[in-house]
DNA sequence: TCTGGGGTCCTAGGACCC
DNA sequence: TCTGGGGTCCTAGGACCC
């Protein structure tokens, strides 16, 4: 084992501040504050994927954690309140709660539904206090108009903030200054740190770095020859120079849009695996209509049990978010990947190379009418799915099959009615034919 | 350790061109 | 066809995040 070079961590007091806001249990405490029964008791949401999407803190002293089976809940805690996750609610908590923080400063990074990263750099002035003063201000203001706590930490960069916000939770608040950085780093696993994985950590620790602060003290020479840019910056963040910027663009394009759906038991059905992807596809094409973005190439891959198998990329000749368009190619993906006597355990779809809706080409042989006609019927497509809930239009190639059909029974949902009107279609469908189908 | 369904970015290597 | 050097673009796969 190589020993641990040590390096000096000293930095002037607050070159910049840095807030990082992490909201507690953040879907069961938007429960509890919109039904405030519930507050003090074990709360927990994902009912409808059955396992843990959220657990409320009381839940979570009873030893229940995320992606717990909720089969498994019940034994842990028979007295728990499981939800299904109500994600309107939760966004409307998540938009309050930036604007709360945007009073405090303009510079607000919404970095998922419940974090935040916020640039305090010279606000003290104006607030007439500390950071931490602000800190606790914002943190007051959210939980007195919102009724949910928050965890924030305040430092120099991001990771460190980051840290900060995670070393004390619930309502915590953890100020690291420069001064304080290697007290934080002592004791802390290193695969803790954003941006470290489980096999960077492995990495590292044949060369006897196992805390943040062994990695933080290594020299720059080590680092940039064992490890590539995103982890040296990494390296520098936790020595408190800040090299990532607080992005204050809310993120409008989608580089790329996948949907994917595991089901059970696993499948030996090819029709049954076919219609699977096709619905996904269905579902990733409205979501790019939804953002008017086409896709360049598309990605079709299906996991066997042992979750092996990746996918086949399949470029389009022309950018679409059309399903009639994408269903040769999804066979042809689907044709490739299919090995018969297989399990399946899931199938799933990109759209891949997006691009602006405004911005694809005819190309030289396509049928301009055509495909102006097909985006007429795609939009009221979108519009009766608005109207009537998702999937009210489908296309025949994604119907249930029988087998569909007994799964979903497996799973307790209620059984199509439809499935048994579409018998023999399956030839038009093979022919690429576009065929639509009005639920009732 | 995986659960399950989203995403992003980086790197290495190959294809292709001059 | 290979020689040699250089550049760009694309893609697959890895690693990580919530």
């Amino acid at each position: 084992m190589a020993p641990v070079e040590t390096q000096p961590l000293t930095i002037s007091s607050w070159p910049q501040a840095i807030l990082h806001l992490d909201a507690d249990a953040f879907f069961a405490s938007c429960e509890q504050a919109v039904h405030p029964e519930l507050k003090g008791r074990p709360v927990i949401t994902g009912k409808e994927r059955g396992i843990v999407a959220a657990a409320s803190y009381e839940a979570k002293a009873r030893g229940v954690q995320r992606g717990v089976r909720l089969s498994e809940v019940k034994k842990l805690c028979p007295d728990a309140v499981i939800l299904p996750s109500d994600y309107e609610t939760y966004s409307l908590f998540s938009v309050r709660m930036f604007e709360i923080m945007r009073r405090f400063s303009p510079d607000v990074e919404e970095y998922s539904i419940d974090e935040a990263f916020v640039d305090l750099t010279g606000l003290r002035r104006s607030f007439h206090g500390s950071y931490e003063v602000i800190a606790e201000k914002m943190q007051q203001a959210i939980e007195t108009e919102l009724g949910i706590t928050v965890s924030i930490g305040v430092s120099l960069s991001k990771v460190l903030a980051k840290v900060g916000s995670k070393h004390k939770k619930p309502n915590g608040l953890t100020m690291i200054s420069g001064r304080d950085i290697h007290r934080y780093l002592q004791g802390l696993p290193l695969e803790k740190v954003w941006g470290i994985g489980p096999n960077t950590a492995a990495f590292l620790r044949k060369f006897g770095i196992t805390t943040a602060l062994d990695f933080a003290r290594k020299d720059l020479r080590f680092v940039e020859q064992h490890l590539s840019k995103p982890y040296q910056e990494v390296w520098h963040e936790l020595n408190g120079r800040s090299v990532y910027p607080v992005v204050l663009e809310s993120k409008s394009a989608y580089q790329s849009i996948s949907k994917a759906r595991t089901f059970t038991p696993a499948s030996l059905d090819e029709t049954f695996v076919f219609a699977q992807l096709a619905k996904n596809l269905e579902n990733a094409c409205i979501k790019a209509r939804r953002y008017k973005l086409a896709a360049t190439r598309l990605v079709v891959f299906l996991r066997t049990q042992e979750f092996t198998g990746s996918g086949v990329e399949i470029k389009l000749s022309r950018a679409t978010a059309y399903p009639v368009e994408l269903f040769a190619p999804l066979r042809e993906g689907f044709d490739q990947t299919y090995r018969p006597r297989t399990l399946y355990r899931q199938t799933g779809v990109v759209l891949a190379g997006l691009i602006a809706e405004s911005a694809t080409q005819y190309g030289l042989f396509d049928d301009t009418a055509k495909i102006e006609k097909m985006g007429r019927i795609y939009d009221v497509v979108d519009q009766l799915s608005e109207k009537f809930g998702k999937h009210s239009v489908q296309h025949a190639a994604s119907l249930p099959t029988k087998q569909q059909a007994q799964h979903e029974g497996a799973r307790g949902d209620a059984p199509q009615r439809t499935a048994s009107l579409f018998k023999g279609e399956n030839k038009r469908q093979r022919l690429g034919l576009p065929l639509l189908h009005i639920k009732v």
